[in-house]
DNA sequence: CAGTTTTTTCGCAGCGCTACGAGCTTAACG
DNA sequence: CGTTAAGCTCGTAGCGCTGCGAAAAAACTG
């Protein structure tokens, strides 16, 4: 018999069976109470309460996750924190999912989807309740590893074919026709495009690719010209490929912008060269930041349903855990605001 | 005996021990090799991890953490993840302690010390490795708790007396007192401050108080008026606070802002109506934002250590996981941006 | 009031992993 | 060639909680 017991336990943390003892109760019913109070009698349960709070007792998560094997956690992967865009979803999300006593534990990719399969393949290691990611491009070790894993899996923020599961957003390729008929209708006829990252976001490709099919539509030709500036400062980096834009295709009338903030920078570089917007050049950017009503001119713009994906990822989160195996699709839409930057006399 | 197996496990997860047995060894050597690779020898190690690729082992977190009594998270609370200011710093702490193994579980107050308690109450069930809180100004619950849980704790962005741990931040008086400052320089007599939040956000408010001391010591006077935007869009919200300014006092020549989103309203809003900055009005903002420098004209600004701060909290992180039980307190100062918003002629 | 049903409480066997000490090899040394 | 040291590997005892089934208590029956 080894009889030195081996003393693991380095803080006297206060467990569940303190609490029992103290209430004079098992530990069963303590667990029981904390997971479904209604099911312990009314006296009984006052004790345990009160014993709860005389020893500050803070339920150990791990345990129990690791005795129900299930966590109330929530593993999101967005691109980027940085983008603000991106940000209003995964904050509507946490106030709805928090509400329900769900975690919600935030990655980033960095748009790769190296980056991306690392990120989902420790918070699988959490056994989560479900996996939020963004976009349906994952890599295939990913998908593997989803789908083995029996989690429920939401896309979000695009539409597509082959989804993992359950999937919520909108359109981006129609994004890009809305804008690119929306300067036509203008009056535009030499449309440039200038985003950001069009080599790695897929979303902002596929704006980009719809504009262009609508123009060869509308005006039986394409961009005059697609600038890539990379990340970054993207106001500064816009003044520049704004310049540029200048420089090499003068006679431009329209631009529509992967977002907003790149349209700001343009705005300014415009404002101070002395073109009129929209007379000389209309301009629509994507995003509908804070800011895009307030620039000069106010910025028409793409509206993404921010709020509202959040929400609805949140409520189907929500029927998959609760085991409503429905394995939806939904476009949430979206809405061209007509401000002044593309209103020509 | 009670012979029927109660099968509890629902799905076949692959475990440790179905590794140990696919490489034919011990399960306690699968840990090890997991935990500390250079203590295997090199063959077993490879063995173990083509059992690990051939099942497609995936560790258990929940099951490590309750064994060891520890996890490899960091709660990082935040007032908001809409700011992008604090985007910006919990991205760099990311990355920093993401290289690390260490994951980020992010939770937000909105500015109030009651939200603030619940979250750091959920987390420290986790029993985190750090927690990681912004600002100074806690709830007496939350101190408690943070206290008895013995967790490392680290304040950021704000500087001031009885941090809980560690601190690490800038003063934002000293801030207030650059701005006004910067403006009297410029030759500023009726200097205005345009905030939002005022009465939640702890900073801000000091941010204001520093500037209006400064103002009584350079003028002799405060300000001519404080107004507080609310939260919200606050790019129009400041368009409003702009308008009502000048019509109360018209003679404001010199504007102090909460932030650069601020800014950028009322310069849209003096641009729509032909007020000349700087030379009307001079402003100077706070934040530097991706836009601050392309503004027209570019709005002078104070760059808070975004990044810095994330970085320094990551490294005292690990310093004090590692066990040096230093207890600091940081300034990481700040950088005051002159720009042609406030370069009058 | 004995017999039956319903409600409440309890005991126990894990969940999958880590830490510790012991056992086994192999290398190094006098 | 025996002895000691060093390097690897393995067994075992939990970590704190949950969920099952069973026991106990309470509430109904006729």
């Amino acid at each position: 018999m080894n009889n030195k017991s081996r003393q693991r336990r380095s803080t006297q943390r206060v467990t569940m069976s303190d609490v029992a003892k103290l209430a004079d109760v098992s530990a069963s019913t303590v667990s029981l109470y904390l997971r479904k109070p209604d099911e312990v009698s009314g006296p009984l349960g006052q004790r345990i309460q009160s014993a709860i709070n005389t020893l500050g007792y803070v339920p150990n998560l791990m345990a129990g996750a690791l005795a129900a094997a299930r966590t109330r956690v929530i593993g999101v992967v967005v691109p980027s924190m940085l983008n603000a865009i991106f940000a209003s979803t995964v904050n509507t999300m946490q106030k709805a999912l928090g509400a329900q006593g769900y975690q919600l534990l935030l990655g980033h990719s960095d748009y790769a989807e190296a980056e991306e399969e690392a990120v989902v393949r420790t918070f699988l290691s959490w056994s989560p309740s479900a996996m939020v990611l963004t976009g349906l491009s994952h890599s295939r070790e990913t998908r593997r590893m989803l789908s083995n894993s029996d989690v429920p899996v939401i896309e979000m923020w695009e539409l597509g074919s082959n989804p993992l599961d359950t999937l919520v957003g909108f359109s981006h390729l129609d994004v890009g026709r809305a804008q690119a008929r929306h300067l036509v209708d203008a009056g535009c006829q030499r449309i440039a495009f200038i985003g950001t990252r069009l080599n790695v976001d897929e979303r902002a490709k596929q704006r980009c690719a719809g504009s262009e099919a609508a123009l060869m539509d509308l005006l039986g030709k394409r961009h005059t010209r697609v600038i890539d500036c990379g990340p970054g400062r993207m106001a500064e980096a816009a003044n520049h490929a704004f310049a540029d834009l200048l420089s090499s295709h003068p006679d431009t009338d329209g631009i529509i912008f992967g977002n907003d903030m790149l349209a700001l920078g343009a705005l300014g570089e415009a404002q101070r060269r002395g073109i009129r917007i929209p007379d000389d050049i209309a301009m629509i950017g994507f995003g509908d930041m804070d800011f895009s009503n307030c620039t000069l001119p106010p910025l028409s713009t793409i509206r993404p349903p921010r709020e509202e994906i959040g929400n609805v990822v949140a409520q189907c989160v929500l029927q998959r855990v609760q085991g409503h195996t429905q394995e939806t699709c939904l476009d949430l839409g979206f809405e061209l605001l007509s401000r002044a930057s593309s209103l020509r006399h």
